[in-house]
DNA sequence: GTTTCGCATCTTTTT
DNA sequence: GATGCGAAAC
C-alpha cells in the first residue's frame, strides 16, 4: 500500500481508509486529527475523487490551507481545486453566486460585528427606546440566537418562549428591532455572520432542485473538521448537503466534545450525539493516543477534565516520557504575573534553546495582554498578539474599506454611514437622519433615499449631496473594469481621506497612515495573487466541469468585492505570518488546534478562567473546564500556569483567588515555583512570606493556603477519612466497592483497558452522574 | 456645521 | 481602560 498509509497507526489507517459511508472519529488532543483528515483526503484523490467533489469544513482558513499544502505534497498540484474553508467563507462562496435567488447582489456586503451593532443602534434610537433597556450588543446576542436556531422574525413573533423571555426581561419589542433590522439588511444588500449560515440555509430550503441538489451531487465526500463547535445550524446544513433519498452519505466528521468551548456560540454537543442517530450506518473512531505532550500534562488534563459531568467515554494516553513537571506560579500582582512570566521565557530559551516560536503565552481574556507585552518588551523578546482588535477593525481601515465597500456596493448603509460625512464634507448628523427616515418609510436604501423627492433638505446639503454621489458612482461604474489595486489607491485619494492622515503627523496619525497603506499593499497581492485553484493550471486537463461556471470562478475570483468579502471573515489565526520568530500571546480560544513546545497558561483565579460570566450556571463551568483543558494540552513539553491574588480589571485594582481548577490537577504533577524575582522588590519579598502548603504527594492538589477557597463542585468534597490509604489498582476490579477522595462512595462496574493504563467505570453514590471512568493509575481510591 | 471635552457605561470567548 | 454620547465651544 501507498507509504503514507504507513505513517498511521492502527485506529487512524482504518478512519482513513473507510471512505464510504459516515464516519465519525473522536479525537484526543495531539492525537494525530489533522493528519488523519489530510492523510483521508489524499487518499481519496489517490483513489481518483476529482478534488472539486470534496468538500472540506475547517474552524479557520489557516487550518483549511496547512491541510491543502499538506495534501499537496502527497498528490500534488491537484490539492489547489478543493473546497476546502470554513463554514463562513465557503458558503458566503455559494451565496455569492446564487444571491439573485435571495434577492440580494452577489456582491453582498458582510456585516461584522460591529456594523451589526451600529445598524441595531441605529434602529433602536429610530424606535425612540430607551438605550439602557435595549443594549445594541445584548439585542445583537438575541438575534444571533434566533437566527442559529432558525427562528424569523415571524417565527420568534409565534415563539412563545421567545416572546414570554422578552416580556419578563422588560424588553418586548426586540422582535420589532429584529423585523426592521432583517429588513434592514436586505435593502443594503449585506448579511451578517448568522445570514451567511441562515440564508443558505433558506437558499437549499427553497430550491430543493434547482440549487440543493447541484450542490449535493457536486459535494460527493463532505468533512468536517472541529465538529464539536458546529452549531445547530450549520449541522442542518450539513444535514441537507449530505442526507437526501439515495445520497451515499459519505461525511466525515472529527471532533471531541472535551474541546468544546463555542457553547456561548450556540455549539452543542448534542450535534455529536445526534449524528448518531441521524446516521444508524455510522462507524465510529476513537483515536485515543495523544502524540503532543508529555505524560504529566496528559494526566492532569485527564484529572481535570474528569470533573465534567457529561462526557464521551474516551481515556487519553501518551507514551511520552516525562522530564519536567508542570510548574506553578504563584503571584501576588498581575505585574509580577507578567514580570515572572517573560523572566522564565528567557530562562527557558537560555537553558533550552527554544527559539521563540516554540513559546506562547495563552490568557482567557484579551484584556491580559497587556502586561506581557510590556515585560517581553522590557527584555527584548519579540511577540506577537493574536486577536483583541485586528487590523480590520481598527478605524482609520473601517473607514478605508468602508468606502471600497461602497464602490462594490452602494445599498451597504452601514459603510454609507461611515464616510458619508468623513472626512467632512458638509454634509451633518441632521441630513443623515432625514436620508434615515426616507429611506425606512418607503423601504429604499439610504442610496436611493439622497434621490428621493420626498427628502427635505437645505440646498447646501443637497449640493453636498450630489457631489457625493456622483464621487461613489464614477467609483462604482469601474469596480468591474479597473484592476483593484489601482482602483483602490484612487479611492484613497480621491476620498479626501488621504489628506486628512496625512496631515496627522503625530506618532499615532502615522502608524494611521502606515494602516492604510497597507490595506492597499494588500489589494495588490491579493489582486496578483494567482487566483487559487482554477487558474493553476491543473495537470491533464482537469479542470472544475461546467456545470458549476460562475462557482469555478468564484475560486479564483481577484475582485475588489471578493477580496471585501474574504477580508470580514478572516479570523485571528488567518492572519499572515510575517517570517519573524515571535513569541505568541493568544487567547486560549485562538489556541485551539495549536501546539507548542513551552505554554503559560496564565491567570487562574476565580472569575478570571473560570469567567465571572459563567460561574453561575454549571454548564458554564463545564464549558469553562474544557478550555482550561485545551488550554494545558497546547503544551508538548514545557507547561508554566501562574495566578495572581490581585490584579487590576475594570480600571481598579482586585483581589483574586486561586481558579478552582487548579485544585483538580494531580500534586503530583506539578512544583511550586519559588519566586525568580526573590528579593526584588516589594512584591516578590511580600511572595516570599506567604506561607505555602507544598502539595502532599497523593492527594489532590491543595497547594494553596485552603481557607481561600470557598469550594464549589458538583460532588461536595467529603472530608478525608483518617487512615486513608490508597489501595494497589489490582485490588480495583469489578464489583467491589470503593472511596474516592473527590467523588466519595462508589461500586466499580467495570475494568477495562491495558494493564498499565487501567480505566475502571465506578457509579457513586452521591454524585449527578451516572457513572464516571477513572484512570486508575492516577486515582486515589481505596478499597472499602 | 464641526470639534472637543467630560461624563457615563460596560466590560469573555469569535465567525 | 476603552468607547459612546451629549453638550458646549469654535
Amino acid at each position: 500500500m501507498s507509504s503514507y498509509l504507513d505513517e498511521l497507526n492502527d485506529v487512524q489507517r482504518a478512519a482513513v481508509t473507510t471512505t464510504e459511508g459516515p464516519v465519525l472519529v473522536i479525537a484526543g488532543p495531539g492525537s494525530g486529527k489533522t493528519r488523519v483528515l489530510t492523510y483521508r483526503i489524499a487518499h481519496l484523490l489517490q483513489q481518483g475523487v476529482a478534488p472539486w467533489e470534496i468538500l472540506t469544513l475547517t474552524f479557520t482558513n489557516k487550518a483549511a490551507r496547512e491541510m491543502k499544502e499538506r495534501i499537496e505534497n502527497v498528490v500534488g498540484a491537484r490539492a489547489q481545486s478543493l473546497w476546502a474553508g470554513t463554514f463562513h467563507s465557503i458558503f458566503a462562496r455559494i451565496l455569492r453566486t446564487e444571491a439573485s435567488k435571495l434577492g440580494f447582489p452577489s456582491s453582498f456586503s458582510i456585516y461584522d460585528t460591529d456594523d451589526t451593532t451600529s445598524v441595531l443602534r441605529a434602529i433602536i434610537k429610530e424606535m425612540s427606546l430607551d438605550t439602557n433597556v435595549y443594549n445594541a450588543s445584548a439585542i445583537r446576542s438575541r438575534i444571533s440566537l434566533a437566527k442559529s436556531n432558525l427562528i424569523s422574525p415571524k417565527a420568534y413573533r409565534e415563539n412563545a418562549d421567545m416572546m414570554q423571555q422578552d416580556r419578563a426581561a422588560k424588553r418586548p419589542y426586540i422582535v420589532d428591532i429584529y423585523e426592521k433590522y432583517v429588513a434592514r439588511c436586505q435593502r443594503s444588500g449585506a448579511m451578517d455572520f448568522d445570514d451567511l449560515l441562515f440564508q443558505l440555509y433558506r437558499l437549499f430550503r427553497d430550491n430543493p432542485d434547482q440549487v440543493l441538489e447541484k450542490y449535493q451531487k457536486k459535494f460527493r465526500y463532505i468533512h468536517v473538521d472541529e465538529f464539536q463547535d458546529t452549531n445547530f445550524l450549520q449541522y442542518a446544513i450539513l444535514r441537507r448537503l449530505v442526507k437526501y433519498p439515495g445520497s451515499p452519505e459519505n461525511v466525515f466528521v472529527v471532533g471531541d466534545d472535551a474541546q468544546s468551548i463555542y457553547a456561548f456560540r450556540g455549539a452543542t454537543i448534542d450535534n455529536i450525539l445526534d449524528f448518531e442517530k441521524d446516521y444508524p450506518l455510522l462507524k465510529t473512531f476513537k483515536l485515543e493516543q495523544n502524540y503532543r505532550s508529555t505524560h504529566h500534562i496528559v494526566s492532569a488534563a485527564n484529572e481535570v477534565i474528569s470533573f465534567n459531568r457529561r462526557q464521551l467515554n474516551k481515556t487519553i494516553w501518551t507514551d511520552k516520557v516525562d522530564r519536567h513537571k508542570i510548574k506553578l506560579l504563584r503571584c501576588v500582582t498581575d505585574d509580577e504575573e507578567g514580570r515572572r512570566v517573560a523572566d522564565l521565557i528567557l530562562e527557558q530559551k537560555h537553558r533550552y534553546h527554544l527559539p521563540n516560536h516554540d513559546i506562547a503565552i495563552l490568557y482567557r481574556t484579551n484584556a491580559q495582554s497587556r502586561k506581557f507585552e510590556e515585560h517581553l518588551r522590557r527584555l527584548n523578546l519579540p511577540y506577537r498578539v493574536f486577536g483583541g482588535t485586528s487590523f480590520y477593525q481598527r478605524k482609520e481601515v473601517k473607514d478605508f474599506v468602508g468606502y471600497l465597500r461602497l464602490a462594490v456596493n452602494p445599498l451597504d448603509e452601514e459603510a454609507l454611514r461611515r464616510v458619508i460625512n468623513f472626512p467632512t464634507r458638509g454634509i451633518s448628523d441632521a441630513t443623515v437622519d432625514k436620508l434615515s427616515a426616507v429611506a425606512g418609510a418607503s423601504n429604499i436604501a439610504m442610496w436611493e433615499a439622497m434621490l428621493s423627492p420626498q427628502l427635505d433638505v437645505t440646498d447646501r446639503a443637497r449640493k453636498s449631496l450630489a457631489t457625493f454621489r456622483h464621487m461613489v458612482e464614477d467609483w462604482q461604474k469601474r469596480v468591474a473594469s479597473e484592476p483593484a489595486s489601482r482602483l483602490a489607491a484612487e479611492i484613497l485619494r480621491k476620498s479626501g481621506l488621504f489628506d486628512a492622515l496625512k496631515g496627522d503627523t503625530s506618532p499615532e496619525g502615522i502608524s494611521r497612515l502606515e494602516n492604510v497603506n497597507a490595506v492597499l499593499d494588500a489589494i495588490s497581492e491579493f489582486a496578483d495573487s494567482p487566483g487559487l485553484p482554477a487558474e493553476a493550471p491543473a495537470p491533464a486537463g482537469v479542470a472544475e466541469p461546467g456545470i458549476f461556471p460562475q462557482a469555478g470562478a468564484a475560486v479564483s475570483d481577484r475582485s475588489l468585492s471578493a477580496y471585501l468579502q474574504t477580508i470580514t471573515l478572516l479570523t485571528d489565526a488567518d492572519e499572515k505570518n510575517d517570517g519573524n520568530d515571535h513569541i505568541t500571546l493568544m487567547s486560549v480560544h485562538s489556541a485551539k488546534g495549536l501546539e507548542y513546545k513551552s505554554v503559560f497558561v496564565t491567570g487562574l483565579e476565580e472569575n478570571l478562567f473560570p469567567s465571572f460570566m459563567s460561574m453561575e450556571d454549571p454548564n458554564g463551568l463545564d464549558e469553562e473546564r474544557r478550555l482550561f483543558y485545551v488550554a494545558i494540552t497546547r503544551a508538548k513539553e514545557f507547561l508554566t500556569i501562574s495566578f495572581s491574588k490581585s490584579r487590576y480589571r475594570f480600571g481598579s485594582l482586585r483581589e483574586s483567588n486561586p481558579s478552582r481548577f487548579l485544585d483538580e490537577i494531580g500534586g503530583q504533577h506539578y512544583e511550586l515555583l519559588g519566586g525568580i524575582g526573590s528579593g526584588r522588590g516589594p512584591a516578590a519579598a511580600q511572595n516570599q512570606q506567604q506561607p505555602v502548603t507544598q502539595p502532599r504527594a497523593g492527594v489532590s492538589g491543595n497547594f494553596a493556603n485552603p481557607r481561600m477557597r470557598a469550594v464549589t463542585r458538583p460532588a461536595a468534597p467529603i472530608a478525608i477519612p483518617a487512615g486513608f490509604k490508597v489501595s494497589p489498582v489490582e485490588d480495583i476490579v469489578p464489583g467491589v466497592t470503593v472511596l474516592h477522595l473527590k467523588f466519595g462512595e462508589g461500586k466499580v462496574t467495570s475494568v477495562e483497558g491495558p494493564k498499565d493504563n487501567k480505566v475502571a467505570t465506578i457509579q457513586f453514590k452521591n454524585d449527578d452522574m451516572p457513572e464516571r471512568r477513572i484512570v486508575l493509575k492516577f486515582a486515589k481510591l481505596q478499597v472499602m
